[in-house]
DNA sequence: TAACTGGGTTCCAGATCGGAACGAATATGG
DNA sequence: CCATATTCGTTCCGATCTGGAACCCAGTTA
């Protein structure tokens, strides 16, 4: 299978990362949360390549994540800001951020520290369950078919998705 | 800038993804969570190639993600399963599946749903703060430069790091 | 002894990437 | 009026990565 047609996949994971999972896409939504909005600063930061950049963020544009914003006329000028659909991927990007923290540490500490304003503290982003707030833990929680997955008539490769084997033990 | 360079960066988010920021990676490890253990079933399950797919896997396991474990001896077998530095990308994985939920779903509801066994309900997974429980939302986080960036002689291009604008409002 | 299974590796054509040069539209300085 | 700078791209080309198919090897089954 190609990579591109991963987004025809009945799956949430492969959906999205049709969207934000190429080589510096998520690292361009990185610094768009840090607030870069211009197409140089982009480069700057990042040291991606013009050619790429421009790829990118017209990829994110088109899928809006992102919307072009004229902030000057003559000349033209636009910048790049996230839309509320940008926005939802902030615990994508904080939950890869936190275990950069703990597992790819080279021994000289975090390079950010978040502070919540709302209750003034440093904050370590933990994901919860909706209905007890407490932590989910992967051997806590069991996945089940959904809506998209109980249709009888699934093309046949995604027959596979419909065993959930689904037991989650570290080994090592 | 080369791709293979940016876990040179200091940023969380760049490091993780220097290991799991390759096309299919995340599959793969959406894949185990659900309990894929056996080369033959990731390569069916995902429609990745065999030459891929044991390149990725190797890489994970050299990264400490996975483990190999043998389950039969003469022949030699072994499967592949999530270490404790794996298990710590659920949170990942589980952001990504509810974005997709949420903003990629072509009308048929979600692919999965996850029951909160300790509580016993279907679960929204919920990025919240470690200190007061609320929902993290991104304009109420405030980013700071932690130990890693506070180093006074950093390389020159990992200045532009230090300078953190930081406004975050959608537009749209 | 032939076919099968699990778990790979080799080979090659085609797609993607990185770097550098080029372009276009306007503003600025002299 | 002309030269230079700024911002945001695009074009071109050689290097790297990817996908598909074929091949390999150690047992196992029949």
């Amino acid at each position: 299978m190609r990579w591109d047609d991963i987004d025809k996949q009945i799956c949430s994971v492969a959906r999205a990362l049709s969207v934000v999972g190429e080589r510096w896409t998520m690292l361009i939504l990185r610094d768009a949360f840090l607030g870069t909005r211009r197409f140089d600063q982009f480069q700057s930061n990042l040291g991606i390549t013009r050619h790429r950049l421009s790829e990118r963020l017209g990829k994110l544009v088109d899928q809006g994540v992102l919307v072009k914003v004229p902030y000057h006329d003559r000349p033209l000028r636009h910048e790049y800001r996230l839309t509320r659909k940008g926005l939802g991927l902030y615990p994508v990007l904080m939950s890869l951020a936190r275990w950069g923290d703990e597992w790819m540490d080279k021994g000289e500490g975090a390079p950010l520290e978040y502070i919540h304003q709302r209750c003034g503290h440093m904050t370590r982003p933990t994901l919860t369950c909706s209905e007890c707030s407490e932590p989910l833990r992967p051997e806590e929680v069991r996945p089940r078919l959904g809506p998209a997955l109980q249709d009888p008539n699934l093309p046949p490769q995604q027959a596979s998705l419909k065993k959930i084997p689904s037991l989650l033990k570290p080994a090592g």
